[in-house]
DNA sequence: GTTATTCCAATATTCGAAAATTTGGGTAAT
DNA sequence: ATTACCCAAATTTTCGAATATTGGAATAAC
């Protein structure tokens, strides 16, 4: 089983663990969230090894995680599913989610150093780059997006101290992705709102204003999960 | 491969889903809170397939699901291992679980019915006959002691509307357990003190005093983790 | 004596064949 | 027409052999 050299794509913010299992995992939950599998879906093991080129078994290693960070559900003797989406999942997803983030940016902006603020810079140019992009071109490289946007939100609270408040924030952004695909198909205005409030969110945190940054996370997400809500 | 009679084990509060590599995974947990393995340990499957008397490929999906939940870290080609232990890290658990616990106490309150009820009085039945028995033998049967403290406190909350409200109280709380296991060695005394503290939180939940049961709760969990933190 | 290299044993990772289970449909009995 | 039962196909689950990787000891080079 060759590596095909594309393997070598780059990932910024990521562990770095390279592994052939690791791989399927990641490449799995994109796809789950870029809803390359619909919600309900079953997930069967004879398509699958010829979508990924591996093994039943690293499949099923992968999919067992997947169970773990709640993307995937398993009935036993039944098999894997795309877990279902609801609004009101997104709704409780949405709460919890701004609960942590906000204790999370707060943590972050009393403990960050330098190399923490280049790095936000640095990440943000990386979204700005694409969400600058007229529409059309943006929406071809969604998945691109999907990276760069997860990326930008996680540099600003990569200075936090709570190896768990981190955690949890990141599980429940990951599952907030899953609904985001939905603003997808969104009127092209979006776009531009959202590049703008990307950038406040950025200066209110390198200018260490707390109260400022916990104010406009929680406009921004929850004027992205209306309008998901509106849609799904 | 024959399934042995006793796989029939009454699991009261469990999902129910049987299954020869659910039931490893179900173990392995068990053995970790339990610090059959202690932290920093190699998992060696050499050792795991004699221990569970499970393939290789079963265990691996078990391990692989610990990894999510945080019980396990998984080093690209150096294996699995016991995630490490700290009083920093019990520290922060604590203040996220009591946080999360006092919300799904509170839900659980406003949602439950006579089921629910009725088997928060059974499961603390069966926590209680343990619980109320001499130092050593409850000692003995410690690791069906962390199953029943598990079910009570999850009886309690089950009630409870919020999907993931439970779902991230529960890891936390299976977190918590991790570090309980230090109170094993802790002196006599402290058995009747539990013993009482739950018969309290019981009382209150079922007079649906949220008030009360959230303030009870959050004074045990206290407790137990000064406790804990003093012995590690 | 120290550093670098090679090799080997121990171990982790991957895979697909075999066993067990579920699903769907056809047949017979009511 | 409806239910119960059984069989066959499809699918999942489990296992261990085959492959790849790592760590360290023995040897060689400096």
């Amino acid at each position: 089983m060759k590596k095909s050299p594309e393997t070598q794509k780059l990932k910024p913010s990521s562990t770095g663990d390279s592994s052939a299992g690791q791989d399927v995992l990641s490449r799995l939950r994109t796809d789950i969230v870029s809803t390359v599998f619909e919600p309900e879906t079953r997930l069967k093991f004879a398509d699958m090894t010829k979508r990924y080129d591996v093994g039943i078994g690293t499949l099923r290693e992968a999919l067992s995680q997947l169970v773990s960070e709640g993307f995937v559900t398993l009935e036993t003797g039944k098999g894997f599913k795309v877990a279902p989406v609801s609004a009101e999942e997104l709704i409780e997803i949405t709460e919890h989610f701004i609960s942590l983030e906000k204790r999370a940016v707060r943590n972050a902006i009393e403990n960050g150093d330098e190399d923490w603020e280049a790095n936000i810079v640095a990440v943000h140019h990386r979204l700005s780059l694409i969400e600058s992009l007229p529409w059309a071109e943006r929406m071809e490289r969604h998945s691109d997006w999907v990276q760069r946007h997860r990326d930008f939100h996680e540099s600003i609270v990569a200075a936090c101290t709570g190896r768990w408040l981190f955690k949890l924030r990141s599980i429940m952004f990951d599952q907030l992705d899953r609904y985001r695909f939905v603003t997808k198909r969104a009127p092209q205005g979006i776009g531009e709102t959202k590049f703008e409030e990307h950038r406040k969110i950025m200066v209110a945190t390198l200018a260490r204003d707390a109260d400022l940054a916990e104010q406009l996370i929680e406009q921004h997400i929850n004027d992205t999960t209306d309008r998901a809500i509106k849609l799904l």
